[in-house]
DNA sequence: GTATTCACG
DNA sequence: ACGTACGTGAATACC
């Protein structure tokens, strides 16, 4: 049998971490009316979080009555809780809200003159206690805890104000070795600095802890304290021995204050969905009211008139009225429904093509789709379509042999280019924006282990539906956005025709030579299987050289080498670290080599053989064209931009990627310092310009620049390199800090660094200058074209988000802007093979670079045409230039 | 699921 | 007082 449940909830406590767990978003968060709603947003997250899966059957919020001076607390101690900064303006105006937010979750708030919310917690918690309930208490004071019985757990909030440490009395005993009753006698000897009350002079929770051990508390301390040796501590426990008493006094929490409010009175009552409504649109909680639209749909609360939308009707093909499909006209919404993310294998379970004026047709079996009816309404480009991520639709299309064509509309590509932010690439999030909401894939399919696709295939098909529904209704406002954002030439231009560039690349694919990466794969192993008994003889032991815990332990314990850097959870392993101690133990350098060959082996040896697949020998990459935050593609299962290429042992991966086709071969052209050109180009900076116009080597130019050497001095291979660091810094959004780290230099160095480049290129550092403005009036940046980058952060209070977000204001200008002249280049290179009729195909993108595999008899005119295309691609104030190579492998292409 | 490490531009 | 170079994805360990 369960025990009933009673919840106490520390108001106070709560709502300021609520506060401060949400600071940085203070000047984001704020409603309609004006009133910020930073704590409200984090309080409404623990209630939906924490409270309201609970179910408790009593519950209550408790509240602090004035400022606790009116409490016993104050009369004992004038100067209690003195001291504190005040409240901001900003935190107390949620107050009344977070009342009426708790009210409308079926909560009682609870508040009584003279007590504080932790007596009123107490003394509950013992009533509740003895009534037979089952007590939990959240709060975010750790004092809470002397409460802690078995049948009371008191929870504090740990990290903002969802995550918890539970504490039980076995527990507080595991951490500080201290029944809960003992917290209070460590708090009477430690004092709260918070609350403004002393304990004894100079004893901290160490010494308190220590003295506890021995003495158990404070009666027996003192009543023993003559037998205790003489000391300094001594003097001060025999001085501060009142204050000790009275420190112990304001520590305890009362558990039998006199409530007015019994506790059959304080009734949970659930959480009230229809009040909540007009509450959230107040303080403008678009997710929230998405929510319970969401919830009243799926008839998981009850439902009502003002949010059930009009149902979309479906009606389902068949080979017997595919002659219907006639009558949609010119604009239809398209979609085929597919369940992994893999859109080149994955099963497509259903389609549905429509519109709202003649209605939605669907089916399961997506095969109808080849059947001429359908056949030519996909493939009539004269019929405008609206889909969902178009580049998935291309391959799932070409998939079952079709050729779709007509798109106008990509919902997933306009949204990405209207913010990036809050972009998790789902149709129904996506949508909200839009204030359109759609039952979640999650919800129809469920996730993970519990996916199951619904036996209801009516239920699957008015899903899809749906979707099909919304892709119409979001046509207009989604380009008028983009029309606002003068982005329209960005979407129609570059995007959308990207998207069919990519689609063809992914679906091509690209050969791959498996018997070489067995091979190889057994080279490795073996070496591997050397260096990893060689180290376990050195270090006299056999641990796990894949994890950095144990090797911290052999390294910095064991050994006893000196830490150098340190991550969250322990000492840091990372490659610098163990570089900079190769020296001192031989270990290091053959656990440095175990790590590259470990990574070969397992990233790109075992991970690309996993994903070839077996009928052609290809790899099929997915470019994610939504997803980075400055506009450059991703690729992934497998990513094929981070194939190796700096160590020869890695760049010989390269060699397993070859031709699909007899006598071709494997062509690349890339951008020579992109983004140093773009930056020279934005920037407008006279000097830069001029080093790109003379074709000059740019980091030995720039090397001349910040060490003053005269026009033609020869510069040598160190100065060369640090120019070069600072030209990436320069990119990157540059502090003397990141330099000096990267460099190994002094801060110092650095900054000197730092201040001669701009005093060399001042129109750079007047444009750094300008962009941050830019970026602090306008709450984001762009690229050359017009590809937006918000920066929530740019004005926040915390110095490292708001230089971070500076640093971002920079850099996105640039490797966006690099990132838009390649995906144009992409586009015109394409155009450029269908006109002359080559039959080379473009296979892969690696930001800076295009691969292609081309008969070997074209790859000198291809040469010549792709080069000029790609470095005409855009008309900029410096030159572009394009290198190529060739060879009968990747590896070869150098 | 988060953290660490390392591969790329 | 704060404490960082920009953008990614995959493998592994560990909770």
């Amino acid at each position: 049998m369960t025990n009933k449940k009673l919840l106490l909830i520390d108001g106070n406590s709560l709502a300021f971490r609520a506060f401060y767990a949400m600071y940085n978003q203070l000047d984001r968060m704020i409603s309609h009316d004006g009133l910020h709603t930073n704590a409200l947003v984090a309080f409404n997250n623990f209630l939906d979080q924490i409270v309201d899966p609970m179910q408790p059957d009593l519950a209550v919020v408790a509240w602090d009555a004035g400022s606790g001076k009116t409490t016993f607390r104050g009369e004992l101690l004038s100067s209690y809780k003195d001291g504190r900064s005040k409240t901001p303006s900003e935190f107390l105006e949620q107050f009344p809200y977070l009342r009426e937010m708790v009210a409308l979750h079926g909560l009682r708030n609870y508040q009584q003159e003279g007590l504080e919310a932790d007596d009123i917690i107490g003394t509950y918690s013992r009533l509740g206690e003895a009534a037979g309930y089952s007590v939990t208490i959240v709060t975010g004071d750790q004092d809470l805890i002397q409460l802690a019985t078995d049948n009371i757990t008191v929870n504090v909030t740990k990290k903002g104000v969802t995550e918890i440490e539970r504490y039980t009395p076995d527990y507080i005993l595991e951490k500080f070795n201290l029944t809960p009753a003992h917290i209070i006698e460590k708090k009477a000897l430690t004092g709260d600095t918070s609350d403004n009350y002393p304990g004894v002079t100079k004893v901290g929770e160490k010494t308190a802890l220590k003295l506890l051990a021995e003495y158990h508390d404070l009666d027996n301390l003192y009543a023993n304290i003559d037998g205790m040796k003489p000391s300094k501590m001594k003097e001060n426990l025999m001085n501060d021995r009142d204050q000790a008493f009275r420190a112990r006094q304001l520590a305890t929490i009362l558990t039998a204050a006199d409530l007015e409010l019994p506790l059959e009175e304080i009734e949970y009552r659930g959480v009230d969905y229809d009040a909540l409504i007009p509450f959230y649109e107040k303080l403008d909680f678009k997710q929230q009211l998405a929510k319970i639209k969401a919830l009243k749909r799926s008839g998981q609360i009850a439902g009502d008139d003002t949010v059930d939308e009009k149902s979309v009707q479906v009606v389902g093909l068949k080979d017997s009225n595919l002659r219907a499909l006639s009558m949609l006209g010119d604009k239809v919404a398209l979609h085929i429904e597919y369940v992994s993310e893999d859109y080149h294998a994955g099963e497509m379970i259903g389609f549905v093509i429509g519109n709202a004026a003649v209605g939605y047709y669907g089916s399961r079996d997506v095969s109808l789709l080849q059947q001429s009816e359908l056949k030519t309404l996909v493939e009539n480009d004269k019929i405008q379509k609206n889909v969902f991520n178009v580049k998935a639709q291309l391959v799932l299309f070409k998939r079952l042999g079709l050729k779709l064509t007509g798109v106008n509309f990509d919902f997933l590509l306009a949204a990405y280019l209207l913010d990036t932010v809050d972009n998790d690439n789902v149709f129904a999030t996506l949508a909200q924006r839009f204030d359109i909401y759609l039952t979640p894939d999650e919800e129809v399919y469920g996730k993970g282990a519990k996916f199951k696709i619904p036996s209801d295939s009516g239920r699957v098909l008015m899903h899809i539906a749906n979707k099909a529904n919304a892709l119409m209704a979001l046509e207009e406002p989604t380009f008028s956005a983009l029309n606002e954002h003068q982005q329209t030439h960005l979407y129609t231009d570059i995007e959308l025709p990207l998207a069919h560039v990519l689609a063809n690349m992914e679906f091509q694919g690209i050969k791959v030579n498996p018997e070489y990466l067995q091979e190889r794969g057994r080279d490795l192993a073996q070496r591997i299987e050397d260096i990893q008994s060689a180290i376990y003889i050195e270090a006299g032991e056999k641990i796990n050289l894949n994890s950095p815990k144990q090797l911290g332990v052999l390294l910095f314990e064991k050994m006893g080498l000196p830490v150098i850097k340190k991550t969250k959870t322990g000492y840091s392993t990372a490659i610098d670290v163990l570089e900079k101690l190769a020296p001192q133990a031989p270990i290091v350098d053959h656990i440095l080599q175990y790590r590259q060959l470990a990574k070969l082996k397992s990233t790109y040896i075992d991970g690309l053989l996993s994903v070839i697949y077996p009928e052609d020998s290809k790899i099929h990459t997915r470019f994610l064209q939504t997803l980075t935050q400055t506009g450059r593609l991703s690729s992934v299962d497998p990513n094929l931009q981070n194939i190796p290429m700096r160590s020869e042992e890695g760049r010989l991966i390269r060699t397993a990627f070859i031709p699909s086709e007899p006598n071709w071969q494997i062509f690349g052209a890339d951008y020579s310092q992109i983004e140093l050109r773009v930056l020279a180009h934005v920037t407008g900076d006279a000097n830069m310009q001029k080093a790109f116009l003379n074709g000059e080597d740019i980091h030995a130019e720039t090397a001349r620049a910040v060490f003053g050497l005269p026009n033609d001095a020869v510069v040598d291979p160190l100065m060369r390199r640090t120019a070069k660091a600072v030209n990436f810094g320069i990119v990157y959004g540059i502090s003397d800090f990141g330099l000096a780290n990267n460099l190994g230099i002094s801060r110092a160095e650095a900054k000197r660094f730092i201040d001669t480049y701009f005093q060399e290129f001042p129109q750079i550092h007047d444009w750094m200058n300008q962009i941050k403005q830019f970026a602090h009036d306008h709450g984001y940046v762009e690229t050359i074209a017009h590809r937006r980058r918000y920066l929530p952060d740019i004005n926040a209070k915390n110095f490292n988000l708001r230089s971070f977000a500076e640093r971002t204001a920079m850099n996105s200008p640039i490797q966006g802007s690099a990132a838009d002249i390649i995906k144009i280049a992409m586009i015109k290179v394409n155009d450029a093979l269908k006109a002359h009729h080559f039959q080379a195909r473009m296979l892969l993108q690696v930001h800076d670079e295009l691969i292609f595999e081309a008969p070997s008899s074209e790859i000198d005119e291809l040469s010549e045409i792709i080069t000029s295309v790609m470095d005409s691609a855009v008309s900029l104030d410096v030159p572009l230039k394009v290198e190529s190579h060739s060879g009968a492998t990747w590896y070869d292409a150098k």
